[in-house]
DNA sequence: GTCTATATTCCGATAGAC
DNA sequence: GTCTATCGGAATATAGAC
């Protein structure tokens, strides 16, 4: 039952940002009463660091199993899973607590901070080594350019929602075809 | 009073969201009670609509203002406006409200449509002219390219909220440098 | 145009029974 | 662990006086 409640509300962060759920947007699905949530979770800022800490976890898993791939294709993998949310309807995680990261509890923020921190470092570390290794061709500092490519995954998210997916699929495209040649 | 209501709820929007901010955050801070605000706004929705509504005439007249400079300093006033964002604490229009985009009516989702078509219309021709005049140097579509750009434009204000106004910095430059050489 | 006052609904959260 | 029941508060929105 918790893990139900933490991936319900994974996707409903995703879709309809943390402000704008509720407990009952958790409990009805579930055939529970609101009650049964806040027995697992006391407080929404509970679920919302459970959310994340999952998030992360998950994030450590995939690029574990990919470490012995060329780091092109571990990009790719990692372009894959925006574009699998993508095409479900959500946005990152990053994509929607940013903007709402003022109103959210301090530890909630600090998450937030360590998520942020965990894929920058593994998407410089990859751009480094890939270069190294002839596989991307980019000028200036790996971490600047780790930048500019979770900024444009972030974003592509944002702008599918609204401009419909060929928005995603042109920037992923384009992002990989910059860095390989 | 219309026109203070506006700017203030377009400051509520880029800092808490526009599913976290109320009309007595608008009438406290105005001295006003909630009522007055619903006297020019009768539905939260027409208040977001006017917010939008004034966004696209601010960057209309913007853009309006540079079409005599050279494209790539076009260019710079864009990245200008969204360095006084990131310093002002705000994210953008879009990414604060892409993301609550499922909760918003139908007439505030068209006018974002609208919004992000207007601002790739032009990031597009602006790069499209600039390599015809060699001042940017970009491979692929100019629509694909105007896509990253504002991507890590948007995205630039999520991360630095997270991560610190140096992330902006770091990707206003660089995103700038690349289009340049 | 702004006020007081209120209707209505919903939310997060808790107490206590089972 | 889930339930019923409810508290306290906040939100959007409206009616009617001034």
């Amino acid at each position: 039952m918790k893990d139900k409640i933490v991936t319900l509300a994974d996707k409903l962060i995703r879709v309809k940002g943390f402000n704008a759920f509720s407990y009952k947007d958790i409990a009805d699905p579930l055939s529970v009463k609101n009650a049964a949530v806040h027995y697992h979770f006391p407080s929404k800022a509970d679920l919302g660091m459970a959310v994340i800490t999952e998030e992360m976890q998950r994030f450590q898993h995939s690029v574990q199993q990919w470490r012995q791939l060329p780091e092109d294709e571990q990009l790719d993998r990692l372009v894959d899973v925006f574009r699998k949310h993508c095409y479900a309807g959500n946005v990152c995680l990053m994509g929607s607590l940013a903007p709402d990261y003022e109103t959210l509890t301090p530890p909630m923020q600090e998450k937030i901070n360590e998520m942020a921190e965990a894929i920058v470092e593994w998407v410089t570390a990859c751009l480094e080594q890939g270069r190294k290794h002839k596989r991307f061709h980019f000028k200036g500092a790996a971490g600047d350019r780790a930048l500019l490519v979770i900024s444009n995954l972030q974003s592509s998210l944002l702008l599918a929602r609204v401009m419909g997916p060929e928005a995603f699929d042109r920037i992923g495209r384009q992002l990989l075809e910059d860095l390989r040649s």
